[in-house]
DNA sequence: ACTTTTGTGAAACGCTCACTCCACTATAGT
DNA sequence: ACTATAGTGGAGTGAGCGTTTCACAAAAGT
């Protein structure tokens, strides 16, 4: 009953996420946002009750649009020994991309986390969970890779690749090559017959 | 000539620096900088000519108040192989505090980065720069530490330290766990006796 | 056909933003 | 003492912020 959205929930999303990403959740306004999903105002607050409403479909949308097919090597249930080298060099080829138009914004759960916003404790919660997710998918990837490891190295390792590309995609913005390097160096642990000596 | 100021740069910029550190630029507005600094907008207009001069200003001040006494050790002439695991583990615990109010937000270059200002090109060189130096400091101490690695392994392991500070910094405010897992990682590849097997 | 429910469009809300203006005060040099 | 210069205080600028309101449009259930 009641009449019928003129928009697709999807697509609105999309475009807001997009907005998002690229000027974070305080640098996007209201209107930017009515002008990137074609929605006025009123049909937004209509729709998803706040700008910070959007924000957090957004943020969904994001981890189920962008983060989760990129792992999905690496979520398998049989990983490949070379998915994680694989993730990594993919990242590297897309900060080096010199017009920077594949991922000139970094990520956007990145970019909130050193925003105003990750004070909220909903906010915080989602990124940790982010970085959970991130640190559970390359700890696959890495016990695939280095069966034979201790748990302890493999840990260690992880968290290594973990934060190599967090640093890459914090300061892609700023320096892709310096991002790319990040990744590079990393790269180079995987590389290596063993992780630890 | 002319009348004198009634106020102090030093310490005006570095309450602006501060506010800067917990704000961002965009999350720090001119009233709140007025009452961090004591200073009304006209004076912090006719001091510093705009919001931004400020801030760059307060960048200046973080540099050298903040960043390069906390490196001294590393730029040293002679530098101590145990300098850069000190200074790793001296951030871990700060990152680490339980209240929270040692380093509750990160680095304000980092945060920067993160942030729209960050297109700025200036704002960028100046974050860039500031990389580097951190990468040229952890070099060093990692030269004394490892005298006999090569210098491609140096440069591996360098930037691996660098990436886990900087992504430590940029998830200190959502997950000071696991910013501190990062060091804990990179102290851990500081520990062994050589850096690459 | 009519009621009920829901989405839409446009205008406006109060508020804060970065910034400016100007009269006034205070000091240094002459 | 006077002039030139520079800092201060306070009110005010227009623009933009997130959000609300409300009359109207459109579709589902009876």
């Amino acid at each position: 009953m009641g009449r019928l959205p003129r928009f697709e929930t999807a697509a609105v999303v999309s475009s807001a996420r997009e907005l998002f990403w690229r000027e974070g959740y305080e640098g996007a306004s209201v209107s930017a946002l009515q002008q990137a999903t074609g929605l006025n105002s009123s049909s937004i607050y209509h729709a998803f009750g706040s700008k910070r409403g959007l924000f957090d479909a957004a943020i969904e949308d994001y981890l189920a649009s962008v983060v989760r097919p990129g792992l999905a090597r690496l979520r398998a249930e049989q990983v490949d020994p070379e998915a994680i080298v694989d993730y990594l060099a993919t990242v590297r080829e897309l900060v080096l991309d010199p017009a920077g138009h594949t991922l000139p914004d970094g990520c956007l759960l990145v970019n909130t986390a050193c925003s105003g916003i990750a004070r909220d404790p909903e906010v915080a919660a989602v990124v940790s969970a982010y970085r959970s997710e991130l640190a559970e998918s390359f700890g696959r990837g890495i016990a695939a890779r280095f069966p034979e490891a201790s748990a302890a190295d493999r840990e260690h390792l992880t968290r290594t690749c973990v934060a190599s590309l967090v640093a890459a995609l914090a300061l892609t913005r700023v320096d892709g090559e310096a991002a790319a390097g990040f990744l590079e160096s990393a790269l180079a642990l995987l590389r290596r017959p063993h992780p630890i000596a």
